[in-house]
DNA sequence: CGCTATCTTGAGTAGCGTCAAGTCATGTGG
DNA sequence: CCACATGACTTGACGCTACTCAAGATAGCG
């Protein structure tokens, strides 16, 4: 075999694994030494592209994957049997989906691509098994799961006592804090969601939230324009936001 | 040492062993075998006894154990800055308590005891030990954790999507189906919290709940009796009730 | 260029919240 | 034993927030 063929798939794989992951600091992994990201690595199906509006998984499908978000933005939802929808997440870089299958082995929500993305698979048995050698990852992983409960209490906490305002102002915080921690700009937000699935999270109708968006406008606290939103004040955000920490 | 104190103490010990539990079919033990059945009871401090008013853990205390509902009945909620609650769930015998505090190892909401009961404590570190070497029952933690997530998504459904007679009915009929899962009746049915903690729950005001509580009595679906209720009509409330499901 | 999807804005309304008064059961002290 | 206080609940009147319905604006797309 030539050395530039052997190069090149080494570039390849290297491109793709956990070790060399921009997200290695954010994502499941954290925390483990070469060897055994090594072996984490091995049990992954790298970089699966999504194209916006495809789905990752719906409700009733058979639980066999975690998905770790690599780029991009999903949203996960739940339809109940008059065809509301309630979405339970907006997931970026980093953040693990699929949590909630575990229990009974068919997806109970369903997940779908906001705009094009990759995520890597990751089989739950053999991280299951993988977890039981190697302690650090299982640490992690319970953390994970631990998190997903955390902010699904959040957002409860928000659907059941806060003001429309008070609740637009903690997802406009809350989303500006995730994407500074991945390195985007805490104030140029690009919103890949509509009026109508932000409304479908923070329980509101979607011309509620346009009204919310023009109210902060005129106060100036953002400046938006379709999906473009710039924070002005960020301080003035947090401080509506602020109601719904403990 | 004579016979009826040897008798005594094995007495004792079986009364609180989990390959005794009454509820070791409902809770975190399910489908070991007997060997592996006795290593997690070695590891649990059985049946710690909790006065009605009773706080289990508070917000900020650190997290050292998860705990197992023996007897009687709790609630687990936030408080945020105003001083609103939010009630995040109402547990029962069976069910496991604290698991949002694994991630940060801080506890992160409240559990209170809402009657007299029984907890029996499970570190959380010796749990995550053994579960690296049972794989039955790592399974069935991450079942459990799971199961936290799917109930909080539904809680978020119907905060997010239902009017206030949905969320009253999918709360009575939540609570009668777990209360039958148990042995209980699921028509006669003591409420061990307040209006206003079924409010806090529910995202409505306790002046709500008491007005759909009379409007079903009205339409003689309930009999409330202030904390007594028995259901008349199980079938119209569950119809009601249906729609916070997928 | 017109069609569609998305968003904004206005007018009117319903549902739940707020405030307040009253009931009832239980507990307390004289 | 009674007078009174207290806490939990119910009920009514009224108000406000967010919803509904509707019309119009704008960008993207075939």
């Amino acid at each position: 075999m030539p050395a530039h063929h052997l190069e090149k798939i080494n570039i390849a794989k290297l491109k793709v694994a956990c070790s060399t992951c921009t997200l290695r600091e954010l994502c499941l992994p954290i925390g483990l030494n070469a060897v055994d990201l090594d072996r984490v690595d091995s049990i992954i199906n790298r970089r699966q592209r999504y194209k916006s509006g495809q789905h990752v998984y719906r409700t009733g499908d058979l639980f066999q994957f975690l998905y770790a978000i690599r780029l991009g933005s999903f949203k996960t939802y739940e339809l109940n049997k008059d065809g509301r929808e309630q979405v339970s997440g907006f997931h970026m870089a980093g953040e693990l989906i699929g949590l909630d299958a575990i229990s009974s082995d068919m997806h109970v929500c369903s997940a779908v691509a906001l705009e094009d993305g990759e995520i890597c698979e990751i089989p739950f048995v053999k991280l299951e098994s993988l977890s039981r050698e190697i302690p650090t990852l299982q640490r992690q992983f319970h953390r994970f799961m631990s998190r997903e409960i955390t902010s699904d209490h959040r957002l409860m906490m928000l659907l059941g006592t806060l003001t429309a305002e008070e609740r637009l102002a903690t997802f406009l915080s809350n989303l500006s804090e995730r994407l500074q921690a991945r390195g985007f700009s805490p104030r140029t937000i690009h919103l890949t969601m509509s009026r109508e699935e932000i409304g479908n999270y923070l329980g509101l109708k979607l011309e509620t939230v346009s009204r919310m968006f023009s109210k902060f406008q005129e106060e100036g606290l953002v400046e938006v324009d379709r999906r473009e939103l710039k924070i002005k004040d960020t301080e003035a955000l947090k401080r509506i936001a602020e109601c719904n920490k403990p």
